[in-house]
DNA sequence: ACCCTACACTCAGAT
DNA sequence: AAATAGCGCG
DNA sequence: ATCTGAGTGTAGCGCGCTATT
């Protein structure tokens, strides 16, 4: 084991004007270390290239790395601790990581050039398209796209233009050294300056020097491809394109056939909003029922391995088709089996119409709604603060809390579990928490921390155990625990009335489907300290406002308090008249 | 986990 | 011409 | 009237600059 350094200590200082680039050359280091195996020969030349260059030029590429587009007019291009822009840039053109002049298609030339500089630069243009000379710049290019589809040179769309425009080579390359270091593309390297600055705290991990996001280049490449996709679905291209360039989903990568399903969900509901039914029903049906192409059908009675959403969104869209025959013959054995609370509560809705729309008995009677009502009328405002101001008292303070305290206790207790330094789980210094939390094994890899952890509510250590971490960890990143919306007085309420066995319940269901139930708790909750022995001290209250009504996840928990015999009412709100406010006339 | 997540709010259509 | 969205930045 | 699905809006570090309408 080799300690990950704390994310502090890994981060240049800001007192170094060029502390970017001693970031940049902090994770070209790393990934050379810990990732050489995954690169090719030109990603190690360009690493060797990148460090041979003089400092002035590796500054000025991190900092085109850093931002947005790969497109610079070197009037932009302008940094104090660089200096000579020109300068810096000959290395980087001699070099080939960047392009001089390179050929831009009329909408670069847009993002690059400002509305005069269009003006002048596309003035013949602008004239015989007849347009009016105070034209906007959307309208403009929406006017001249059809007449300018061939890409040119900024020295060719605008001779006269008073500096220069470059592209950045190698911005896919560092795309890749950011995926190999991070893990994923979300983040990215302002990670290393807002913990310099200390916006952002980390648990220091320790590590296997072999722990890392990908073990094999397929892997990365496979990931590269699913990210594209998905930026063109997000820049609007048309899903057909998309669908058929679809890679066959990893077999011996469950994480990246995931994010493959996710993919084609996604996919599948920008079909659905084209119009392209049966694209969408085909996307809906690879990710749902992944292995149903090849020839080993599960047996009944086990639920497929594919995506709730995607099974759930198919059988809608076959029911919005008129398929009603053909979705139920697929929603019963799925409702026979769901392979999760989302799915079950899903076909319980599902199921009943189609039969309906069958002429089919209808399946027995749902349970009506089984928590407590209340009705409140309160003088207009936020309504979760309507409520909790209208019930709080001294004796009886209200928390507005929704997720934060139930899933911060359960972080707070667990931190050891959650941040175990498991193979895989952490790799670099800025985790918020493990890699794999919303896979499959999660809790399974960790099953014996996890009970460890909880072992303590069953003796009362679980209090002083959560106010220890309170203390010690208070700050740093976790996916549980949000640091603001708790404090000393909420903690020390809820460990004084919540009792250690209801804690214990909600996070085994925490545990049961971390990603399903992490989310969905009640609004407020009010404690009632001094409640006679045998009432409970505490009770869950969910608010719903006029126009408002429960979300699936909401009507999971309520029912599983329910249950549990936890109290837990939702409160239903109507809002005073109020006087008119009277204009004069 | 800034094309994601969580929640409330809004609209439209079915019953 | 004031308001605003997007970007760059530490 | 009630239920349901789908879509939208807000918020995510905070500040200053600038291009655009
Ligand atoms: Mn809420
Ligand atoms: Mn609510």
């Amino acid at each position: 084991m080799t300690p990950v350094p704390a994310a502090s200590a890994v981060t240049a200082s800001l007192n170094d004007p060029r502390y970017y680039l001693a970031n940049f050359r902090f994770v070209l280091a790393w990934v050379v270390e810990r990732h050489g195996d995954l690169l090719n020969d030109a990603e190690h030349a360009l690493v060797a290239c990148i460090e041979a260059l003089p400092e002035a030029a590796q500054a000025l590429l991190v900092r085109m790395v850093m931002r947005k587009g790969e497109h610079f007019r070197t009037a932009r291009l302008d940094y104090p601790e660089i200096g000579d822009t020109e300068a810096a840039l000959a290395p980087l053109v001699e070099a080939g990581l960047v392009e001089a002049d390179p050929l831009l298609d009329l909408e670069t030339l847009f993002q690059q050039l400002r509305l005069p500089e269009l003006r002048r630069a596309l003035a013949a243009e602008i004239a015989a398209a007849g347009l009016p000379a105070a034209t906007a710049k959307a309208a403009l290019h929406e006017a001249l796209a059809p007449r300018l589809a061939e890409p040119r040179r900024l020295t060719d769309w605008w001779p006269e233009a008073p500096d220069r425009l470059v592209r950045l080579a190698v911005m896919a390359t560092c795309d890749r050294l950011r995926l190999m270091f991070f893990g994923n593309l979300r983040q990215d390297w302002s990670a290393f300056v807002l913990a310099e600055l200390g916006l952002r705290h980390y648990e220091r991990v320790a590590i296997t020097p072999d722990s890392r996001a990908f073990g094999r280049r397929e892997e990365l490449d496979a990931y590269l491809a699913l990210h594209r996709l998905r930026e063109r679905l997000a820049a609007g291209e048309p899903v057909e394109a998309l669908h058929a360039e679809l890679p066959a989903p990893m077999a011996d990568n469950a994480w990246l056939a995931s994010r493959h399903r996710r993919l084609c969900v996604a996919l599948g509901r920008q079909a659905e909003r084209e119009g392209q039914g049966e694209a969408a029903l085909a996307l809906y049906r690879r990710a749902g029922w992944p292995e149903s192409a090849s020839a080993t059908p599960r047996g009944p009675g086990t639920p497929p391995a594919g995506s709730v959403e995607a099974r759930i969104r198919h059988l809608r869209l076959q029911e919005r088709r008129g398929e009603h025959a053909e979705a139920l013959a697929l929603a019963e054995p799925l409702a026979a089996a769901p392979a999760s609370e989302e799915e079950a509560q899903a076909l319980e809705r599902l199921v009943p119409r189609l039969r309906r729309r069958l002429g089919l008995a209808p399946p027995a009677a749902r349970p009506e709604p089984d928590h407590a009502r209340w009705s409140l009328t309160l003088p207009p405002g936020p309504v979760e603060a309507a409520v909790r101001d209208h019930l709080h008292d001294a004796a009886a303070p209200v928390h507005y809390v929704e997720n934060a305290l139930l899933t911060g206790l359960f972080g707070l207790l667990c931190w050891e579990a959650i941040f175990a330094p498991l193979p895989g789980a952490f790799f670099h210094p800025f985790h918020q928490g493990p890699a794999d939390l919303y896979r499959e094994d999660f809790v399974a890899r960790r099953r014996d921390r996890f009970d460890a952890c909880l072992a303590r509510l069953d003796d009362g250590r679980h209090r002083e155990a959560i106010r220890a971490t309170w203390r010690e960890k208070q700050g740093l990143a976790s996916p549980f625990v949000q640091w603001g919306a708790l404090d000393d007085s909420l903690l020390e309420r809820a460990l004084a009335c919540l009792p250690a066995a209801d804690l214990r319940a909600c996070f085994e269901r925490l545990l049961e489907d971390p990603k399903a139930n992490r989310a969905g708790l009640p609004d407020l909750i009010q404690f009632r300290p001094g409640a006679p022995a045998g009432e409970p001290r505490y009770r869950l209250i969910e608010v719903k406002g006029p126009g408002d009504r429960l979300q699936d996840n909401q009507r999971r928990w309520l029912a599983f308090f329910h249950a549990r015999g936890m109290p837990a009412v939702v409160c239903h709100v109507a809002w005073q008249a109020v006087p008119e406010a009277r204009e004069d006339g």
